[in-house]
RNA sequence: GGCCCUAUCGUCUAACGGUUAGGACGAGUGCUUUUCAAGCACUAAAUCCGGGUCCGACUCCCGGUAGGGUCACCA
């Protein structure tokens, strides 16, 4: 069987990472089957619509590198792909239903139903619409909500790709609306119609879904037609452990992460491993070993914490794999202006290997820079005589020690003053010193002003001979 | 409240009746070392509770408990 799968999100702000994560395992399970797969825009609620979101979403999407085969950008043999142009079909599938007398208008206005509810709710029972059915049907005159008589009350059982054998009971089962007062069809409806006019063999949404199913598969019966495969996706939880990760509960934007330095395929990373697992001990995978690797029948069936610090191990990890010229090309976008242009080329290239090693200090490549672990390449350190001092070591001896160091470097050409040969210099005469600490803490902080900073001989390098020395003249 | 889903170290998870319950992140300790990192080595840390079935239960069944979801003219 040619797998179809399809993402499915509307057009209500950004995309966060839980829509991502539905997104990625439908991705996943298309590309390992060489099947196809859609973005479909569902922007059938008119009043939620946020300007803008569809291309945020194409844009997060592109971001991570899932790329549809169909979508309302490239179009495809079943376009339209966006909801809103597609009113013709769902009219055709409600006239069906309408002729089968499965279909009929809602007598009730908004408020008398919200009446229904309300009763129902205070004597702590669910609230059935079908309670309340009309004995006999109105004409529909496009002005009222239309509603899905439901065809069979009963119990219903079903499989899921995931959870395995799943079923609900009756009060499942409702006459839910298949097109809104306004025209538009509801999610319940048009998102049946679209999968049967595209072909979706497979569908995956979060387990807030499970309790929906019922309906769906009554209206498939309705209709006639077989329903596609479901798997059901485990939910992700907040940070405290506590409420399913939404909006509200700071699910952060995807672009956000773009923006601090992520690497997408790290988010891809850790997002495929909340709620799957390879089954070995595997935790670092690229999207390709992702693709050979995915199985539905091992996505978990518990909630998991989102985790940023999981996050910056896996991102660390990630970084680490990176090709000099792509980890340049990474770093680069993360530059202030100034170490971009004060540097002569050459150099800035030199400060890459530095960020690496450091990273992971910091979660992420922007917050490194934001905290000033960089600032002294461009900017003259501000010194302070107390962190200057060295344990018990005087400030005499420090001044000593420090001009011995631009004597000896004072003696390398130009050309010379690399790492390697500043160490060197250096190193000598810390060990004649018989104390490296006393030479080579205070170095670092005149070329640094930190205490804590790469290694300086590496920043001697990069700072060039005459800075080095002026720095170091200075601090005496 | 009805219906539904879930339950292993702090966190993510492995073990599809027989293991000293494994791995990873994080934490701690040590080594290395020019600081902070990184790296390496080691340590602590878990089967929600109660019944059953079985020679044997993390695993199967039942009952609790806890968490989550759902009961929209939202998706």
């Amino acid at each position: 069987m040619k797998v179809v799968t399809r993402f499915a999100p509307s057009p209500t702000g950004f995309m966060h990472v839980g829509g991502i994560r539905t997104a990625l395992y439908a991705w996943l399970w298309a590309r390992k089957n060489k099947g196809t797969f859609i973005l479909r825009i569902e922007d059938t609620d008119k009043e939620r619509e946020v300007a803008g979101s569809i291309e945020h979403i194409i844009e997060s999407l592109k971001w991570l590198g899932i790329n549809w085969d169909e979508g309302p950008n490239i179009g495809g043999p079943n376009a339209p792909y966006l909801q809103s142009e597609r009113l013709d079909s769902y009219k055709k599938y409600a006239q069906i239903l309408i002729d089968k007398g499965l279909a009929y208008p809602d007598p009730y206005t908004e408020e008398e139903v919200g009446i229904f509810r309300d009763r129902a709710l205070l004597v702590k029972k669910p609230f059935l619409y079908r309670e309340h059915r009309p004995e006999v049907f109105d004409k529909w005159d496009y002005t009222k909500p239309l509603r899905f008589k439901t065809p069979e009350i009963k119990s219903y059982k079903w499989n899921d790709l995931v959870y395995g054998d799943l079923s609900a009971g009756p009060e499942a089962l409702d006459d839910f609306i298949l097109i809104k007062s306004d025209g538009y069809p509801t999610y319940n409806f048009a998102h049946i119609i679209d999968d049967i006019e595209m072909g979706v063999t497979h569908v995956m949404r979060g387990q807030e879904f499970i309790s929906s199913v019922p309906k769906f598969l009554s209206l498939y019966d309705a209709l006639g037609i077989k329903p596609p495969l479901y798997a059901t996706l485990p939910p992700i939880m907040g940070e405290d452990g506590k409420k399913k990760l939404g909006k509200r509960d700071g699910a952060k934007d995807v672009l956000e992460y773009r923006k601090e330095g992520y690497l997408p395929e790290a988010m891809i990373n850790f997002l495929a491993l909340l709620g799957w697992n390879p089954g070995d001990e595997r935790e670092i995978f690229t999207i390709d070993e992702l693709i050979k690797t995915f199985d539905l029948s091992r996505v978990g069936h518990s909630g998991a914490q989102w985790n940023d610090v999981k996050l910056n191990w896996i991102n660390k990890e990630h970084i680490k794999k990176l090709s000099k010229e792509e980890l340049k090309e990474n770093i680069f976008k993360y530059l202030p202006e100034e170490l971009k242009i004060d540097l002569p080329a050459g150099k800035a290239g030199k400060i890459i290997p530095i960020i690496t090693e450091r990273i992971s200090k910091w979660s992420d490549i922007k917050e490194m820079i934001e905290r000033g672990e960089l600032d002294f390449f461009y900017k003259q350190p501000e010194f302070f005589r107390d962190k200057l001092l060295y344990k018990n070591i005087t400030s005499e001896k420090i001044s000593e020690n420090l001009a011995l160091a631009i004597v000896e470097l004072n003696k390398l050409e130009e050309k010379n003053f690399i790492t390697e040969n500043i160490k060197n210099t250096l190193m000598q005469i810390a060990d004649r010193l018989e104390s490296r600490g006393e030479l080579l803490h205070p170095v670092r902080y005149a070329l640094s002003g930190l205490d804590k900073s790469p290694d300086p001989f590496i920043i001697a390098e990069i700072l060039g001979k005459n800075e080095t020395l002026s720095r170091l003249q200075k601090a005496i």
